[in-house]
DNA sequence: AAAATAGTGTCTATGAGACACTATAGT
DNA sequence: ACTATAGTGTCTCATAGACACTATTTT
């Protein structure tokens, strides 16, 4: 960040005590979160039943009023930890949605963020009743963009929220688009995985099959994956190598 | 857009009666346009130089508060036509700033968008005192990031309002990475254009030096070109074609 | 031994870079 | 004719996909 260079000028310390917010418009600011994960081949959302109007009863990603003094990735990682419990977890901006009727009540633009949580990391979460995973139902394929459906566990669509569910789009696109070129495949696995696991999950974010020994040589290639001279234990078959990355963000 | 489903459920009715905005943090919400434009090897952008405090005499990027009633797209392509005159250019929504202090007045978040416009739809504009060009002097290479510095025309550091440094580099870091896969090369020149033009505005955004061959067969068999039977005059060498794009967007 | 997946080696197709060559304008 | 750049043809090299083959575990 750039830093401010004229603090102590009298001239502009005059003229900011003179200053007014109240002139000109203010209107509510929010974070939401699109935290997403993948299991069993498909994308899932961690979503939040409303309790209250509007949209009651429909899902609502966890988000709230950013406040006074907080940055805004402080905004989103706070959310998500008061309404999910999730910490440490990889967080990014999405992109900011204002439209002057997204939200009834007031006008209120929200800054989206799309989290990526390991499968593992929201089974202890599933239980508690707030919370919610669902699958995502996405109709388009590559990164053409626009909103997707929710479908529980019976494998019914859902009512979402607001224009949630073009933000729950928006991430889909980001994250397809992302996965090309920088290693986002592995904040959705533990720290520890085999070749498998990621290029499960990389078929799962992109939705069509990878070529097997190109994807292998592809990740080897990369640098960014060590071999940890573990294996898979109890699976049936040959054990896979376990990897690790190389440059695990700590975030 | 998602719509609204449950519009006249009663109940809402009376909840939305009884919300009360004021009840919830508001602050000023603007938005800050970075225009930019290639020239003779360099990305420009266009500044405005500030009249008032905070940040008096540095250079800002147009921008103003978001109103009431319009969206944020709405929002840039406003006051990008307020402050510089520049209509129906390409215009894209890039990041969302938020730091507590990056306002010294009061909290601000601003969402930046940037334009891309053709240097000659910029010539006009030079003339008047108020908006001015400056070459933008880049430290990092490829999708590095990180704030930019602005020359004047004689080559000279000049001061950047608020965290505007940072908005620009964003801009900068965004429009390489989408260079490779969106034909966004278009938007910085004329409807016709020489295939030497267009590789001249890619080498100028990505900062390196591309293969002529093989940037004439990509850009041919990308199918986004036409040619359009016309040539070149006045040039002092063999002309070349000139070409169009097939999808020119009308934005 | 059978089943299942891990992992290797090799061939081929495709696209980028390099380079030589021809083409066509102004001077 | 000379200069400068446009545009073509071809060779090489790197990488992705395809496929055959071997390796290693559980049952």
């Amino acid at each position: 960040m750039s830093r401010r260079n004229e603090a102590n000028d009298p001239d502009e310390q005059a003229f900011l005590k003179e200053y007014r917010a109240e002139d000109f418009p203010r209107l509510s600011v929010t974070v939401d979160v699109a935290a997403l994960s993948t299991h069993d081949g498909s994308l899932w959302a961690l979503l939040i039943k409303r309790q209250n109007h509007p949209f009651q009863d429909s899902w609502a990603l966890p988000g709230g009023f950013v406040q006074m003094a907080e940055s805004l990735d402080q905004a989103a990682s706070r959310l998500l930890a008061e309404e999910t419990g999730l910490k440490d977890v990889y967080l990014e901006q999405l992109y900011s949605f204002g439209e002057p009727q997204r939200d009834p009540r007031t006008r209120v633009i929200t800054v989206a963020y799309y989290a990526l949580v390991a499968w593992r990391q929201l089974q202890h979460l599933q239980s508690e009743g707030q919370t919610t995973l669902m699958k995502l139902d996405v109709e388009w394929s590559g990164e053409t963009g626009g909103p997707i459906h929710l479908l529980d566990h019976e494998g019914t669509r859902q009512p979402i929220a607001f224009d949630h569910a073009d933000i729950l789009g928006m991430a889909v696109k980001r994250i397809r688009g992302k996965l090309d070129y920088v290693p986002i495949g592995f904040q959705l696995l533990l720290p520890r995985f085999t070749l498998r696991q990621l290029q499960e999950v990389h078929e799962t974010i992109l939705d069509r099959p990878l070529n097997k020994d190109s994807f292998r040589r592809r990740m080897l290639a990369s640098g960014l994956l060590e071999a940890t001279g573990e294996r898979e234990e109890d699976v049936g078959h040959r054990p896979a190598e376990l990897y690790r990355f190389t440059r695990y963000s700590a975030i």
